[in-house]
DNA sequence: GATGAATGAGGCTTCATTCAT
DNA sequence: AATGAATGAAGCCTCATTCAT
């Protein structure tokens, strides 16, 4: 009789188990939680004995580290600081808060374990210089492009750029992270291709708005880089 | 020799033994999650033997299920609409804002539960009726604040009620859900008061800096802002 | 179908249940030392279920403790200070002699826990005031007795009560923890009776012996107390 | 870059590799017993792969009996039939009794193991034709010396040498297996120097007290203690 | 109504052992 | 010979729930 699943059995290939119990952890922490994930479904979707997710991980708190570790890594790769600064004040910005909605959108385990290790006061997050470094590059350029943005009289200039990240990030987390309260309040779904559609250009426009609100144009106003269109 | 903690022990007020467990429960289900929350944590917590917790709601969903209920009940109580509706279209929004991003700040349980909620797919909501039924009125109210504030010229007229209420939420949310992770990342704490206070004009000025924009302002142009008035 | 085991459900008396467990435990340790034993195995033997002897005890490690209490308590009543005391100096240490030895032999549990204890360093017994009050009574007795043996000219008076107590005890002792071994080496059973009691009365001589060796005997030689033969 | 650790890898010298691990399984063994021990920690220890363990030793239970061999084969080879032999009744007995305190002091591995074997009921003693061979020659050599002293008029003449061998290695074995509890009672470390001295001579003394006891001295008397004169 | 002893299913973790390399 | 990934059978312990009182 053949095995009825492929172990990986055979295979001795540690980095490439490695990574399937990472990947199949990061599903069962985002369905379940923390405290609700079992180890034991883990390895069953990984086709992984139970044990060996103990011989590579330590133990399920630590595993749920490198599974926040890899979401954080995530969201940072999904926020191109390089490229949205070459799109220019406007632009970038716009860019930027639609990107953060995409990615809690296609990613709904960064917005389940953010929210779970909220839970945990952060004590994951805290302990991860890791973590806590990768947030550096995207806030320099943030902070260029609204440098730029006022240069060129474009944005006004008493904003904060953690208050900006904070409100752009949420305008998108919220609509992802209680997706399903939301449709059942409103018995519809949030995620229809065209509610998400205008939803993503009304963030955009929101934290522009914000940004531009009480600006006088200046006559002959030209942004430096990223003019797309005149009506901006 | 009286006992050394007061129990419930032979109060027979069945009510009030009610209301501790479900104060209690609220609190642990706030700190641990649904999976996380002990029936034993609640009932030690609300000083009560932890068969009464099965006695009085059956079963740990149960109870789960009445602190959802609760929490939606003070989410909607914050939320007053008549009062919202009262102070005309400009500053009823911006005091919805306000008072939206007040409430998950006062009561982070409403905003753990909420997200817990969301692992399971909201399927408890769902099942509430008497939850669903919360909504109505508020969102009945912001709809006449937006035609009102559109046919006085004040609102642009594309947006819809839903989404500038995820927005509005949105935007206090995501500051207090990710209290820790913020915290941590920005290694200051969120939490200060002068903070607090910034962010909480930020998100009042966001969403009518969005509801006003481009709108040409008619010739007997009032300002927006803290107008009072009873034109709005 | 009548249940094919009588459990504890409905007895409701937690002072039995403990009692039981703790029996249980105390076999299931002798017979396999702390690391060897199944807290599956105490519980059924108990006829009780497993959680059960977490909710009483907490944890193996603290059942242990409870087991070690209990053979150290039992092993102190097996040697009476008292009565001891009452048979004078000779009559007094052999009986000692004797019925240490007979508590070993009696009790294996005694044997075994206390080697057990002293692979851990003894970290137990450490924490355990009350374990190491229990001595205190013996050896008060046994000094006094020493004392009136070297008044009386009948005994050295070089002897130290703590040596010959763990002399005294030394000879009774390995005979049982070695019982296994020592029989496997001789071809022989240890614990026959015959073999029993001739080394139950070498263990008295030996030591007796010993505090008596190099006394010269006074003429008048009156023990005040306890004379049962003119040859001691 | 060299290795950090210099591990047996590549030195194809199964002879020492298998050495060594018995020598951390002795180790292993002797601090936390047959069933605490964890072959794993004795490969950590060994610096080799717990997979070699097994390669060479087969099983934990086939290392244990190999461990147990070796400790029977130090302990007998710690005492010299042959010398002990040499130096007459009286002070053969006495240095018997003295070097096997000694073993036990400087091999706790021996007292360890032994009390575990114990717990098995000696079922790998007896197993073992290898281990019970060596005691023969032993026990020839102290019957030999029992008699010669009995013919000296020495010895008391109904004095058994299994019981003799017994409380002899008692008296020195408890001292070292109870170590810690004994320590922990009296408040004192039982293996200071002086403490040691003491009752080394102690035994010593107790036993030869024993052997001499109601013995009529010959004409030519001489005492027995410390006589190493020809004619013992 | 209220208690807390008792249960049993199942969770995380350990560990001796096997096996491909 | 030697390694270390991989396994699976327990092992300790937790916890929601039941039940006698």
């Amino acid at each position: 009789m053949p095995p009825r699943q492929r172990r990986l059995r055979g295979t001795r290939d540690s980095a490439t188990a490695q990574a399937v119990i990472l990947d199949a952890a990061i599903r069962e922490f985002a369905a379940k939680g923390l405290a609700g994930a079992r180890v034991d479904a883990i390895a069953r979707a990984a086709r992984v004995a139970k044990g060996l997710v103990f011989h590579h991980y330590g133990s399920k708190q630590a595993l749920w580290v490198a599974a926040l570790e890899h979401i954080y890594a995530t969201l940072r790769s999904g926020q191109d600081a390089a490229a949205i600064e070459a799109l220019g004040p406007v632009e970038g910005i716009r860019e930027l808060a639609r990107s953060t909605f995409r990615l809690f959108r296609d990613h709904p385990e960064i917005v389940a374990l953010m929210n779970e290790e909220n839970l945990h006061r952060a004590s994951n997050v805290r302990a991860s210089p890791r973590i806590r470094a990768l947030y550096n590059p995207l806030f320099a350029g943030m902070q260029r492009l609204l440098d730029a943005g006022r240069r060129a009289g474009l944005f006004r200039d008493d904003v904060d750029v953690t208050a900006l990240y904070i409100a752009l990030s949420g305008l998108g987390y919220f609509y992802c992270a209680n997706r399903w309260t939301l449709s059942a309040v409103f018995a519809g779904d949030l995620f229809r291709e065209d509610r998400i559609a205008t939803y993503e250009s009304l963030i955009a426009d929101m934290v522009v708005a914000h940004l531009q609100h009480g600006v006088k144009p200046r006559r002959p106003r030209r942004s430096a880089r990223g003019t797309r269109s005149i009506a901006l």
